[in-house]
RNA sequence: GUGGUUGUAGCUCAGCUGGUUAGAGCACCAGAUUGUGAUUCUGGGGGUCGUGGGUUCGAGCCCCAUCAUCCACCCCA
């Protein structure tokens, strides 16, 4: 028998990781109700003609397909095998598969709406709390199973949206306490209106991949980078220009218009942008002309959380408006904007700068300690009560050492210690300490649970 | 997918150019002493050195493969 061993880039979650993966959740969870999302939930497998070609060539090959069943039944034999010659050339196939892994929450909630549209009422806003898969090589803060969480409103233009998705991020992340994290913004217009000057919407792509290499990889390679892709010195100068706008947001819109001239790419994306800046009321948002995004159908705002510089972690968050998501799935002309946070990352930043509150990592309140068979008995009476007031404790399951009843105390978080010896039983009393601070007092067991409360 | 790093006890690691029964600290367990987490004292359990091959009289150490890990690229949460 092999060890037992589970697939890379997976992980089990012990109690304590769940607790404080829940913390994390719940507070996303509640701020998304706040705001009037409503929850879906769809399956962890799309078809694979659903997920194909959404997320561009290399997201294609990052998507978990799954394997037919019965291609060694006779009868389909012969389709597999030329299946396999197709897969051999890099190709995948309905004869050899037709099912994948979700790869992210966005598609499969535009192919719902798509099948849905007659019943929703529009606007339509839900989040989504969901594993993904992706079959990328893991790393720091890279898994091939994590969990996303997004939020997205069809049916409406308005840049209001955008500005509540904004204060969403602000209002999950400072709940967190994580205060120094960063909301880049830009636009696919401004993109686009670069692109434009610089010889064509066909390079925008070559452009926002090499821009958005920034503060990697440092200007002169990204000029280089420029380089190979095809651009002109004349138009590397452009980008130079762009590159280099700085100052607060209202600068920034300023010089772009300079350098970008009026057309109309350039008013859209500034209106955009303009608005967010004015309506947001959120002191960590940044205009980033560099920021790009490489999910192809965001057509207006992009946004993307990066974690506190201190932590090596990058991007825990990102999204952005596609104005015709649902046109992939046949039902065009649903304009929409989403988000999404990566809980697993959020965990890591959170856990590296030990923000995760004690608190959250038991639910018992108090351990009565184990003083002897009849004192546990009786102890075991006034647990009862107390429990029967709705608070969480336990009692140490055998006479041991104090030393060894405190350290299970302390291993579980548990913030309280309850003693009654013989002493206290007949004093009708209990020794309560408070095993942070230290502290202990003698209190009645009649005031016990009101103590506890 | 490409290139590299690492893998020794529950945890953090040591183990010199290959040489007897593989070590430390912490943790853990038992006992002594204590109606209060500490300190101290005594004793104890634990590892087929990630896995599988190979070279050698002899492998934790060298070679190959494999799995996992972390890092860079790619891409991304």
């Amino acid at each position: 028998m092999a060890k037992p061993s589970i697939p890379q880039g997976t992980r089990d979650f012990s109690a304590e990781t769940i607790r404080k993966r829940n913390h994390i959740l719940s507070t996303i969870r509640k701020v998304f109700e706040l705001y009037g999302f409503e929850p879906l939930e769809t399956p962890a497998m799309e078809n694979l003609e659903t997920l194909m070609g959404k997320y561009g060539e290399e997201g294609d090959k990052l998507i978990f397909k799954i394997l037919n069943n019965g291609l060694n039944d006779p009868k389909n034999i012969d389709k597999a095998r030329e299946g396999f010659d197709k897969l051999l050339e890099g190709k995948s196939t309905p004869s050899l598969t037709e099912r994948a892994l979700k790869y992210d929450l966005t598609i499969p909630f535009a192919r719902y709406v798509a099948m849905n549209h007659g019943q929703l009422t529009f606007p339509f806003k839900r989040y989504q709390i969901q594993p993904v898969w992706r079959a990328d090589r893991p790393q720091k803060g890279r898994y091939r199973e994590f969990t996303q969480c997004d939020a997205d409103v069809v049916g409406s233009t308005s840049l209001i949206n955008e500005v509540e998705l904004i204060n969403i991020y602000h209002q999950v992340f400072t709940q967190l306490g994580l205060e120094q994290y960063e909301l880049k913004i830009n636009s696919r217009n401004i993109l686009l209106a670069l692109a434009e000057a610089c010889g064509g919407a066909d390079k925008l792509i070559d452009i926002t991949v090499a821009i958005d290499k920034l503060d990697k990889i440092g200007l002169e390679k990204v000029k280089i980078e420029l380089q190979q892709r095809g651009l002109n010195e004349n138009q590397i100068v452009t980008i130079e220009k762009y590159l280099s706008i700085a100052g607060n947001n209202v600068e920034k819109l300023a010089a772009i218009e300079d350098l970008l001239g009026k057309n109309i790419h350039t008013s859209k994306g500034i209106e955009e942008l303009s608005f967010i800046v004015h309506h947001a009321s959120n002191t960590h948002l940044a205009i980033d002309f560099t920021l790009a995004r490489g999910l192809n159908y965001y057509t207006g705002v992009i946004f993307e959380a990066k974690a506190p510089a201190a932590v090596q972690m990058g991007s825990i968050g990102g999204g952005g408006r596609y104005d015709n998501l649902t046109g992939l799935f046949g039902v065009p002309n649903i304009p929409g904007i989403g988000i999404s946070f990566g809980v697993d990352r959020i965990y890591d930043v959170l856990e590296e700068l030990q923000l995760f509150p004690a608190s959250i990592q038991t639910n018992t309140k108090a351990l009565f300690f184990n003083m002897g068979e009849n004192e546990s008995l009786f102890a075991f009476d006034v647990l009862q009560q107390v429990r029967a007031q709705g608070i969480a404790c336990e009692m140490f399951h055998e006479t041991s050492k104090l030393d060894k009843q405190f350290k299970y105390a302390e291993k579980k978080n548990i913030p309280y210690v309850v003693i009654i010896g013989s002493a206290e039983i007949e004093k009708k009393e209990c020794v309560i300490k408070h095993l942070l601070t230290g502290k202990q007092e003698n209190i009645s067991l009649t005031q016990l649970s009101s103590f506890l409360q």
